[in-house]
DNA sequence: TTCGTGCTACTACAGTCGTAGTATTTCCTA
DNA sequence: TAGGAAATACTACGACTGTAGTAGCACGAA
């Protein structure tokens, strides 16, 4: 194992860096905006877990413009998840296995749905880092 | 809808109920001493969180031998399970889909799991209530 | 050069969680 | 019936989260 993206981010945090993660580098401001109307914290909130996710090194700041700073992502969507899920599946003894049985079995999931996934799915996985 | 079963569980609170449904009806002792050897916190924890249980309807107290309580289940594992899984779909817009193909794609599933699980699963679908 | 506006830095606070200590009560046993 | 063991009741506390206020600084416009 060389490269820890163990990062692990609360719920808001993620819709922040969600945000990062659609529009790029940007400013408070800007990610704020970014936030759909409803649940739209206020600016200084947005700053607050700005400064809790550079501790977590999950943003860094780039340079700033006038007097604002801008963020960019140091983290991937993709890696962000990937531990969202680990943690997740670790309430189903880490396999994802028992998870999909109980989607299915609860109907969450159906069995088109499988097929569909199957048939698209793999392939085009492109889009992201490794 | 008529039965909210809408109950959010922790993930200690969520062990301790694991205990309770495999054991049945038992006291804070028991449980505490059904934990594995390690992760196994103070007998006070346990009762702690009993108490929080109790708050949350979750469990309820029965009757007493000698000094201690005994506790009962008053949700099902389906049904604690169900919470949590609606919660975190939440992260993936409400629908499992795009969660099974994050799993996919990040290699905790594969399509052989998926055939399997299509072939075992959804018939058998029993041991808990609706 | 001086303001005003917006941004940052810092502080705060309540709720939840995991964790456990202490004080008090209750039972059984000798 | 008195004593000790074990359970309960109550309190605490630090970390983490979501939430935001306030003080002060900086930058651009006039």
């Amino acid at each position: 194992m060389a490269k820890r993206t163990q990062i692990q981010l609360t719920r808001f945090e993620l819709e922040i860096m969600e945000v990062l993660w659609r529009i790029g580098e940007s400013s408070v401001r800007e990610v704020q905006e970014g936030l759909q109307e409803r649940r739209r914290p206020a600016y200084t909130t947005v700053q607050t877990i700005f400064g809790r996710l550079e501790e977590k090194k999950a943003v860094r700041r780039t340079r700033k413009i006038g007097n604002a700073f801008l963020y960019e992502p140091l983290i991937t969507r993709t890696s962000a998840y990937r531990r969202l899920v680990e943690d997740f599946l670790a309430f189903f003894g880490g396999s994802a296995r028992p998870l999909v049985a109980h989607l299915l079995e609860s109907g969450k999931l159906t069995l088109e749905d499988l097929k569909t996934i199957e048939d698209n799915g793999t392939a085009g996985a492109s889009e992201d880092e490794k």
